[in-house]
DNA sequence: ACCCCATGCAAACAG
DNA sequence: TGTTTGCATGGGGTT
């Protein structure tokens, strides 16, 4: 059983091919048989458990050029309010949502959508060399796409489980040899997945036959997991779904979005409070509405505070949520809360023959051991969530924050195992920081350490569901103690909310870097037969984060949570160089993005 | 000529 | 008197 074999070439698989049952891959010995149609079927079709194309990275997406490129000029906006696109084609649960954010906001801010011109304009900026799609940002993309509608093959086994404790998971796996045949006799016998994902999951792992145990490995544990899932939701299952729990659970998806006040609760998406030991962090799969009943069927893993989790995240939008149509989006309004915490880490992707295998963390017990020992380590040392505000410099929390996970940078839950040729965005690969422009190639805005530039860009894409609106370079006024940052014109009336009133509307800002939320105060003034766009009181903000002349800002809409989130980079001592902007565009922010990607390549060398 | 925006500056405000 | 607010100015890039 610990032999897998392909028995093809992993490189190379027949498209037309049919399913491969699990059995034919372990050493050419038939142990599973198709399944009878009557059981949980497992059927993994090509494009289904494999997903290639990530969401985009919106770290920069667009330059300064957006809003000439983009055709929506002033009225374009992030959280639009009657794009026909996006009221056309978003989820109906979003049409509620924007329906009551719009009677309830008096400033025509709207809550974070994605509006059919934005994805243009990624488009047409060139930045889909790091986007490849547009299904991130479209209302009607299908994040994982499938030929058909994995939910059908997964009705009968769309619980969403978990597993127990994480302490647990070594019984698990014991339990995954112990049981032996038995426990493929249930559930493996019914699972089938084409040759060519199997190929192509074989061949991500190396093409080698350790590669394929790993593979067969996640999927027997996997199943295994549903397995002692199975169990335990026959007996309670509503318990397993009420085990997770948002961090602030709100039924009114307003929670969701403050826009024209500052979130009262942070933790109602960005200062999460695990409510236990269990903690879920919304995946984009889950959350950000791109994600239908066709979603990829996915082995999920996460460990989060030292516990473990198993799920398969949009089958349990189908199954609980009925109302969810298929093929359409849903905005986090229509997910159930399961599904929108849902994690992701083991993860079988496939799209257009560009396969992808994003494993979990088990692959080797070694490994999990590490990892298991940092997660303690961590977890004794940070008990409390507000010390997680400190944690700038925590990788996982910029991770996760950009992730609008929220996910305390301590915990350790935000893992993966990624395998050596594709390394764990989340843990190894900071951000790239600076937007890309056309010229730019997508190795310079690539990490440099592990496996290859695209395979960890598309794990960014992955992890993220924050929308690049603007970057400022900061002048000496705008870290001065003014308070006030000046905002470029163009992208501020592209992308940001329209102002009405010469007051302005507030802003909750969360800096990405802290997950500390910043009141600021967006506003326009009349300036010399035009306008000039500012965002007030960012004094503290600017001190907080030490930010000086130089230094830059970069704002999103965090498409998640509908708030806005703020990414500083500082570009260290001011010594060399520090006025590289010297009025070397007519715009302020492609001055600074022009500056400031050079200097961003510098710094990121 | 137009536009953007960095910043100067004065009025208003607060302590 | 110090700070904040709001507008004006003008350098410099773009059209």
């Amino acid at each position: 059983m610990e032999d897998i074999q392909s028995q093809q070439q992993p490189t190379e698989f027949d498209p037309t091919e049919e399913e491969q049952v699990i059995g034919a891959i372990m050493d050419d010995r038939e142990i599973f048989l198709d399944g009878n149609g009557d059981e949980h079927h497992f059927d993994v079709n090509d494009g289904s458990i494999f997903y290639a194309d990530f969401p985009p990275l919106p770290d920069f997406p667009c330059m300064s050029s957006s809003s000439s490129t983009c055709s929506a000029p002033s009225l374009a906006k992030p959280f639009p309010t009657s794009s026909s696109a996006s009221s056309s084609n978003s989820a109906a649960s979003w049409a509620v949502l924007k329906s009551d954010v719009e009677e309830d906001v008096s400033k025509k801010i709207q809550p974070p959508a994605t509006s059919m011109e934005d994805e243009d304009c990624f488009n047409d900026l060139g930045y889909m060399n790091m986007m490849d799609g547009n299904e991130f940002w479209d209302p009607n993309c299908t994040l994982f796409q499938s030929d058909q509608n994995p939910v059908q093959d997964y009705n009968n086994m769309s619980e969403s489980f978990q597993l127990p404790q994480d302490d647990n998971e070594e019984r698990n796996k014991a339990q995954i040899e112990d049981d032996g045949l038995s426990f493929f006799q249930e559930d493996m016998r019914s699972i089938k997945l084409k040759r060519s994902a199997i190929a192509s999951a074989s061949k991500r792992l190396g093409g080698t036959k350790e590669g394929k145990k790993q593979l067969l490995r996640l999927i027997l544990e996997w199943v295994s997991q549903y397995q002692l899932q199975k169990k335990r939701m026959s007996t309670d299952a509503s318990d397993s779904l009420c085990q997770y729990q948002h961090p602030n659970p709100n039924p009114n998806p307003k929670s969701h979005f403050q826009y024209n006040t500052v979130d009262p609760d942070p933790s109602a998406c960005f200062y999460p409070t695990p409510p236990g030991p269990f903690y879920l962090m919304p995946t984009g799969a889950g959350f950000v509405g791109c994600n239908g009943p066709s979603f990829t069927p996915t082995l999920s893993q996460t460990v989060i505070n030292g516990n473990m989790e198993y799920q398969s995240s949009t089958m349990a939008a189908s199954q609980y949520n009925p109302l969810i149509p298929e093929n359409d989006c849903y905005f986090t309004t229509n997910a159930t809360p399961h599904d929108l915490y849902s994690p992701y880490p083991y993860q079988l992707f496939d799209e257009n023959g560009e396969r992808l295998v994003r494993l979990g963390s088990s692959a080797t017990k070694e490994a999990r051991k590490k990892r298991m020992a940092r997660q303690r380590h961590h977890y004794r040392h940070h008990t409390h969530q507000t010390e997680h505000q400190s944690q700038s410099s925590d990788q996982s929390l910029r991770m996760v924050g950009e992730n609008c996970t929220m996910f305390p940078a301590d915990n350790p839950g935000n893992w993966v195992y990624w395998p050596s040729a594709a390394p764990s965005p989340l843990m190894m690969v900071p951000p790239p920081e600076v937007p890309p422009t056309i010229e730019e190639t997508p190795e310079m805005q690539q990490p440099q350490k592990h496996g290859s530039a695209d395979e960890r860009l598309q794990g960014w894409k992955m992890e993220k569901n924050l929308k690049f609106l603007l970057q400022k370079m900061l002048k000496q006024s705008d870290v001065g103690n003014l308070g006030r940052i000046v905002l470029p014109k163009r992208e501020a009336e592209s992308h940001l909310p329209e102002l009405v009133s010469r007051d302005g509307i507030s802003i909750a800002m969360e800096d990405i870097g802290t997950s500390r939320v910043w009141n600021m105060k967006y506003r326009f003034w009349p300036n010399n037969k035009s306008t000039m766009y500012l965002l007030e009181n960012t004094g503290d903000f600017v001190r907080a984060n030490g930010l000086q002349e130089g230094d830059f800002i970069v704002i999103y809409a965090d498409t998640k949570c509908g708030k806005y989130g703020v990414k500083v980079r500082q570009t260290g001592p001011k010594a060399e160089g520090k006025k590289p902007a010297k009025k070397n565009a007519r715009n302020s922010s492609s001055a600074a993005n022009s500056s400031s990607v050079a200097a961003m390549k510098q710094l990121m060398k």
